[in-house]
DNA sequence: CTTATAATTGAAAAACACTTTCAATAATAT
DNA sequence: ATATTATTGAAAGTGTTTTTCAATTATAAG
C-alpha cells in the first residue's frame, strides 16, 4: 500500500466517521487530489477524475471540494490567476511555497512572522487575527530547464 | 482642493498620458475609489459611482478598472469572502492589513520578511520571486464597537 | 469654431463559474 | 432481504465577467 492510498484511506475513514458515505465519486476525487502536488481547480480535478470513472458530474466535484474543505483535509488557495484551487492540507498552520512555472506546492513554517505582525499591531492599533503568506517563485526543476 | 482631487487629477492626468481619453464615467469611478478606504468589488463601485452619473455602465466599471491596474494605480485584492476586489494601490511594495468588521485597509512595510524568504528559498531550492503577505484583524474603530 | 478621427460608451448577448432542484440510484443500517 | 437515507448526475438557475456592436463623445487637425 502505497503512502497516497494510505492517506486515501484515512480521508475515507474521517468522512464516514462524520456520516458521509464511502462512494466511487468520493474514492476517485481524493486519489485525484492526493497524488497531484500542485492546487487544482475544481474543473481540472474532474477531467482528471472523469477519465477513471466514466459519467462522473463536475457538481459532485465541488460537493466533495466543500466537505473535504470543512474537515479539513483540503485548502482553498488563491493564486493571481485563479483563486478557487484546492490542495492537500498541511498539518497545522503551515505557508504555502508556489512554482510559478509547474504549480508546485510545498509548505513551509513561518513562526518568524510573530514579531512583524505584533509591531504591526502596535503601530496601526489593529487587533490582528488571521494572516496570509505565501511566496511564488521557480522550483528546483524547472530552473534546471 | 482637497488631497482626493488633486489624486483624481493625477489619475487622469495618467490615463491621458497613456492615450486614454478623459470621461466623466472615468472620472466619477477614480472619485469613488480615492474617497473610499477600504476595497471594492466591481459591482459596489458601479453602485455608487451610478448615483452621481444615471446611466453609467457597469461594463464601464470593469473596463476602467482593468485601465487602472495596467497602470499601477489600483490593485486588486484578494480576501476570504471574495477575490475579486479593487483598492487605490500605494507607494512601492506594501502588505495589507485589513478590517475584517469595517473593511478599512491600511499598508504596511514588510521588510523584515527578506531574512525569512532567504531562509525558504535556501531549504526549498526555489528562486523565490514574488510574496504575498496580508493581516485580518480588528481595526481601533471597530473594537471599540 | 468646424470637421475628421478614433476612443469610449451602454445595451444586449454571450460566456463562464458555480449552485440549486429533483428524481433515480446506491450505500448503509436493520 | 429490506428499509432508510445520503448521494448522484442532469438540467435549470443564478451571478459575474466578457464580447460584440452601433451610437456617442473626446480630442486633434484644419
Amino acid at each position: 500500500m502505497t503512502a497516497e492510498n494510505k492517506k486515501a484511506a484515512e480521508w475515507i475513514k474521517l468522512l464516514q466517521n462524520s456520516g458521509y458515505r464511502q462512494t466511487e465519486a468520493r474514492n476517485t476525487i481524493v486519489e485525484v487530489i492526493l497524488e497531484t502536488n500542485r492546487a487544482l481547480e475544481p474543473l481540472e480535478i474532474f477531467e482528471i477524475a472523469r477519465k477513471r470513472q466514466a459519467g462522473l458530474g463536475l457538481v459532485t466535484v465541488y460537493r466533495t471540494l466543500e466537505r473535504l474543505e470543512a474537515l479539513g483535509l483540503v485548502q482553498r488557495v488563491h493564486q493571481p490567476g485563479a483563486c478557487n484551487m484546492y490542495l492537500q492540507a498541511p498539518q497545522g498552520h503551515q505557508h504555502l511555497l508556489i512554482c510559478t512555472s509547474c504549480g508546485k506546492a510545498e509548505f513551509f513554517n513561518g513562526d518568524d512572522l510573530t514579531p512583524l505582525m505584533e509591531t504591526v499591531a502596535a503601530r496601526s492599533g489593529y487587533q490582528i487575527t488571521e494572516h496570509w503568506f505565501q511566496l511564488f517563485g521557480c522550483c528546483a526543476d524547472c530552473q534546471r530547464k
